[in-house]
RNA sequence: GGGCCAAUAGCUCAAUUAGGUCGAGCGCCACUCUGAUAAGGUGGAGGCUCUCGGUUCAAAUCCGAGUUGGCCCA
């Protein structure tokens, strides 16, 4: 980009990335910049790996967005930022996408088609989503280290995961046990709790009687899962629950029922009983140990008849709902589980993987569970044993996948015994710093108090594969041999395999085997739950164990920064594997964000249609645009409500920005200004006011963007950035500066213009550049041309330069700027537009600081104002034609008047005197103060109520009132002159606009004014007319543009023509 | 059903981090200005601070209960 060359008229995001994005690709910008920090101090960022299906949405945008933003900040800083991005490539979600795509319906049809194939495919579909999402990512200009990812398909990456795992279980901290776990029927696989969903369905409802031995009567339970009952092993109850046996009659029929005491309407209701009557009372714990028959004795023979089954036991979940007594199957239920194990009962669970009864289950084998129901219900019916049968609505777990009901089931599992480390984990905690903080000290530490141990086994083929071999005659951990690298493997395994070139999935390594002594160890068939995989990503991204390197240096992460759903995802799942393995937390530093939500704050869903998809914002208002909205929000914690509004807004900022660099360009170039010739240290002494204070306020806004920056709070430091250039630089610096930079002549204080432009744009873009990398660089490009780095983003962060602060002026200035505000705001209140001069401006300033502005300012300040001239009023002295209210000060009044401060409150507002002070206002509010009352000084201020004929209006600064201005708009002829003269040129200008001449074009002109008195007064500012549209004479146009025009109810003929179109006609 | 977070103008958010008259940007409407500007300026409308209780002279703010939304868990 050659140094203040052209550049578009117009804000263009989408030709401007486009050029921005075949730059970075010529210079090799990014790599230049890596290269530039590579000496700087180490900062390990870990990126959380998205999962590669689908591709990105608002969320990920966001937080690949914030991701960018913080490491490009970083690096600003002057750190070597580690930045490689990371997928997270194996799972159940891929497997299934890949069954649907290939028409599979079950594990057979994958055992048919051959588990390397479908590894192939399940690899292949992976990568096919891994180079989408990188397009993705990198289309919004996120800077991360594509072409070296880290895919946790990778045998670096998975021999991370054994590695980890390895670790864990020299502490002691793996086990295979029985566990009643989430299963997906169809899948045939445990799945994580997290990864059950629950919907709304219909089920059925029954009420079961299991009769009594050695006793009249039966207790009864409520169940939506009939295919539990062949595995009833015991009836849970609360000891200190009531419960009460009732004597129920029905169609002339009695039996003894036993329930808890608030369910006896209930229950007897549901029944159809016609009456009953209370036979007995007792607690929960006087029924433990009374014995019942299975309701299915004769279905299912093999059903759990051990001595000490079939009895009523307490446990703690029980609740007095339904019927206050609970049918527990060990088998199954998670908490049935724990309790049956407790008591040492048998865990009995005749259903299989796949959801389908065992020999076990007798009558019913063969049967998948749900399709069981039927037959189950009717059989206890013809038991006698059914008390009443319906359906209910409730929530039921589905697999997360593939929508079916899932099935909680007992089977053998490997487990982290996380439980094991549970104070460890919790002291880990607090060794990182979340932010926000609450996230950590409540919902994180909750969780991890909660945890239960953790199941990283899973019966499918797109994985990890566990690295453990058993002896053949047994598959249990007592004798297990767990690997932790390639080269281990490749010295151990019986087979001769290379260890440089192991894939590692499941079909490279199912069929090795291990023999020690004269043992064979064959290996564990499962796979690990893709949760692991990601735990590991903070020496995965290393590539440690296989390369060793950085770990020493780099490890434990110094930052990660993903969504709040990862509280009980990665922030977890890597605490776990990093305290198992490592004994450590592996990051330091948590920054948690929240969702990205529709307009209307609800989830983006594609069910519910209201998905923005990122490439529509970009297509909209540009990637900058896009990326400054996502990080204009609170990145901590809350959630996002996308807005379109919000959005187009920034476009509109950036399109500011556009414009304040594009002006000072052309003066530049044709004035060979050279900033590396001509600094501000230079032309400090031709500096002018308003330079410095431009040059103060780029200090504090930078000292107020790092401030925030280091807090994480992006967002805070944009919107201080924003306020800088649009506030400060667009609206105020370029107005004032602008006359300087018409010069023709050369002069100091043009220079010292230039150079404070330049210099504050130059900074401006660089802090721009995390934001909005595309704008910056072009804007950077343009500024500096060869003179500094390829690009902006190789800058240092800028940092404040205590020679230009000055917080002095920047309040002085505040105040000129609130002053000219309330000026103009008078001035409409008075019915007199900008362009007629009014006669005199009366600032009446509230203390000194006001008048030494004002002094110094006069000259613009009557500018800005149009003004004749400006009057001064010191905060000691008073304008006679002013009158007096009084404000009130809450916090005084409240304490001295209590309830009746409001009313004191409104009396005093309301208050009108003519003199400001004590006396006069107890006087104007004495109604309503009581005999030993007084209004003292500390309760009130003073403020000034504008006469009448003169329009006034309060200034202030941060919310205080600092003084007024008064605008005076009586009418002279000579105002009356100079106003019309002025209403002239304006619509001239018009007309040379239609006709699109140029600025230097000279014309004639030809003015008719049907008023007298007024042509007179307009001719009188003859002179000025000629002068500021550029007219050589006055006198008639014959083909000129010619136009009719109303002013202040006179109306006026205009006529121009350019002499050189006169001339040529001539 | 439980935990955590949020709720302030049509929208996005502030309100000086242990109460003291609730403000800004965007959008909208009107007026205005225009020789850098798809700009700028001024004004206006728009608020039971989600609801109900409590503490206090005084609550957006503190406490309790609920409502709605989000996340997580069951």
């Amino acid at each position: 980009m050659s140094r203040f060359g052209e550049v578009d008229d117009q804000y263009d995001p989408h030709a401007l990335e486009q050029r921005v994005f075949e730059y970075w690709d010529e210079v090799d910008a990014y790599e230049q910049t890596v290269e530039h920090r590579s000496d700087g101090e180490s900062f390990f960022f870990v990126d959380g790996p998205p999962y590669t299906s689908g591709s990105a949405h608002m969320g990920t945008t966001w937080n690949k967005s914030l991701k960018d933003v913080y490491i490009r900040f970083l690096r600003m800083q002057g750190y070597d930022v580690t930045d490689r991005p990371g997928y997270d490539m194996h799972g159940l979600p891929i497997e299934t996408k890949v069954e649907e795509r290939l028409g599979f319906e079950n594990k057979k049809d994958i055992e048919e088609f051959g588990e390397e194939n479908f590894i192939q495919e399940c690899k292949d579909y992976a990568d096919e989503q891994l180079e989408g999402l990188q397009d993705d990512f990198k289309s919004f200009g996120v800077w991360m280290d594509w072409d070296n990812p880290y895919r946790t398909v990778s045998p670096e990456y998975m021999e991370a995961a054994w590695w980890g795992f390895s670790k864990a279980a020299e502490r002691g901290l793996v086990e295979k046990g029985h566990r009643s776990i989430s299963q997906c029927p169809r899948c045939e696989t445990a799945i994580a709790n997290n990864e059950v969903e629950y919907e709304d369905v219909e089920d059925p409802s029954i009420y079961v009687k299991f009769d009594l031995e050695e006793r009249e009567g039966s207790v009864v339970i409520w169940t939506t899962t009939p295919w539990t009952i062949p595995a009833n092993t015991f009836v849970a109850v609360d000891p200190d629950l009531t419960y009460q046996g009732v004597r129920a009659e029905r169609d002339g029929e009695e039996e003894v029922l036993y329930v808890a005491e608030e369910c006896v309407e209930g229950v007897l209701k549901e029944g159809r009983y016609d009456d009953y009557e209370i036979v007995e009372e007792l607690t929960g714990e006087e029924m433990i140990g009374w014995e019942y028959e299975h309701p299915l004795a004769e279905e299912v023979p093999d059903h759990v008849d051990v001595d000490d089954a079939l009895q009523i036991y307490d446990a703690e979940y029980v609740e007095a709902d339904r019927t206050g007594l609970v049918h527990s199957a060990p088998g199954h239920g998670e908490e049935d589980f724990r309790r049956g194990r407790e008591l040492g009962l048998p865990i009995f669970c005749p259903v299989a993987g796949d959801g389908v009864y065992t020999d076990e289950a007798g009558k019913y084998e063969d049967q998948f569970v749900k399709e069981a129901d039927e037959e189950i219900t009717a059989d206890l019916e013809d038991n006698g044993a059914m008390l009443s049968s319906g359906t209910v609505h409730h929530n039921y777990g589905h697999c997360w996948r593939c929508d079916t009901g899932i099935i909680q089931i007992v089977t053998d599992q490997w487990f982290i015994t996380i439980t094991d480390v549970k104070e460890e984990l919790l002291d880990n905690i607090e060794d990182s710093e979340w932010h926000p903080q609450w996230a950590r000290d409540n919902r994180f530490r909750d969780f991890v108090q909660e945890a239960p141990d953790w199941n990283v086994s899973r019966q499918r083929y797109w994985g990890i594969p566990l690295p453990v071999w058993t002896p053949e005659d047994r598959d249990d951990d007592e004798d297990m041999i767990v690997v932790s690298e390639r080269e281990e493997l490749a010295e151990r395994v019986d087979q001769d395999i290379d260890p440089e070139a192991v894939d590692l999935h499941k079909d490279t390594v199912d069929d090795l085997t291990i023999t020690e002594g004269d043992t064979t160890y064959t290996r564990v068939p499962d796979v690990f739950d893709v949760w692991l995989d990601s735990s590991v990503a903070s020496w995965g991204t290393l590539d440690f164990p296989s390369d060793d390197s950085q770990f020493d240096e780099l490890w434990p992460a110094d930052l990660i920064l993903e969504a709040h759903d990862q509280t009980r995802g990665w922030f977890w799942s890597q605490l776990g594997m990093g305290t198992a393995a490592l004994g450590e937390i592996p990051y330091e530093q948590v920054l948690m964000h929240g969702h990205a939500l529709d307009e209307d704050g609800r989830k983006m869903s594609k069910s519910v249609g209201n998905v923005v998809e990122p490439d529509t914002a970009i297509e909209r208002h540009g990637s900058d645009a896009m990326r400054m909205f996502l990080l204009s929000a609170n990145p901590q914690g809350d959630d996002m409500r996308f807005s379109w509004d919000e959005m187009g807004t920034m476009e509109n900022h950036l399109r500011t920005l556009w414009n304040v660099f594009r002006f000072p360009l052309p003066y530049m170039r044709l004035d060979d200004f050279d900033p590396q010739q001509t600094t501000l240290e230079e032309v400090d002494d031709d500096l002018e006011l308003v330079d410095e204070w431009i040059l103060a306020r780029l200090q504090s806004t930078k000292s107020e963007m790092t401030e925030q920056f280091e807090a994480f709070r992006q967002d805070r430091a944009l919107e201080a950035l924003v306020d800088f250039v649009v506030e400060d630089v667009s609206r105020f610096y370029v107005q004032a500066v602008r006359e300087r930079m018409w010069d023709e002549e050369d002069s100091a204080s043009k220079q010292a213009a230039y150079a404070t432009i330049y210099r504050v744009l130059r900074e401006s873009v660089a802090l721009l550049a995390p934001y909005a990398p595309f704008v910056s660089e072009e804007i950077y490009g343009t500024l500096t041309g060869d003179a500094e780095h390829d690009t902006v983003h190789m800058c240092d962060w800028p940092a404040v330069e205590e020679y230009w602060v000055d917080d002095q002026l920047e309040d002085d200035v505040a105040f000129l700027r609130a002053i000219e505000e309330a000026g103009a705001n008078a001035r409409q209140q008075a019915g007199r537009k900008l362009r007629w001069p009014v006669q005199r401006v009366v600032v009446a300033a509230d203390d000194e600081r006001v008048v030494e502005a004002v002094e110094r300012h006069t000259d613009l300040l009557e500018d800005r104002l149009n003004a004749r001239s400006i009057e001064l009023v010191a905060p000691d002295e008073r304008w006679g034609e002013l009158e007096y209210s009084a404000q009130a000060d809450m916090s005084e009044l409240g304490p001295a008047f209590g309830d009746r401060a409001g009313q004191v409150m409104n009396a005093l507002n309301e208050a009108r005197i003519e003199e400001p002070n004590l006396e006069s206002l107890e006087a104007a509010v004495a109604d309503v103060l009581e005999d030993d009352e007084a209004v003292t000084e500390e309760m009130v201020s003073f403020v000034t109520e504008t006469p009448e004929g003169i329009a006034g209006t309060a200034f202030g600064l941060n919310g205080d009132d600092r003084g007024v201005v008064y605008v005076d708009a009586s009418l002279t002829d000579d105002i009356e002159s100079e106003g019309y003269a002025r209403e002239v040129i304006r619509r001239v200008q018009e007309m040379r606009k239609e006709l699109d001449l140029d600025v230097e074009e000279r014309i004639t002109l030809e003015l008719e004014i049907a008023d007298d008195r007024v042509a007179d007064l307009v001719e009188e500012h003859e002179g000025l007319i000629r002068e500021e549209v550029r007219a050589d004479e006055f006198r008639a146009v014959e083909d000129g543009h010619r136009k009719e025009w109303d002013v202040e109810d006179v109306s006026m003929t205009i006529a121009i023509e350019p002499v050189a179109a006169a001339e040529a006609s001539d």
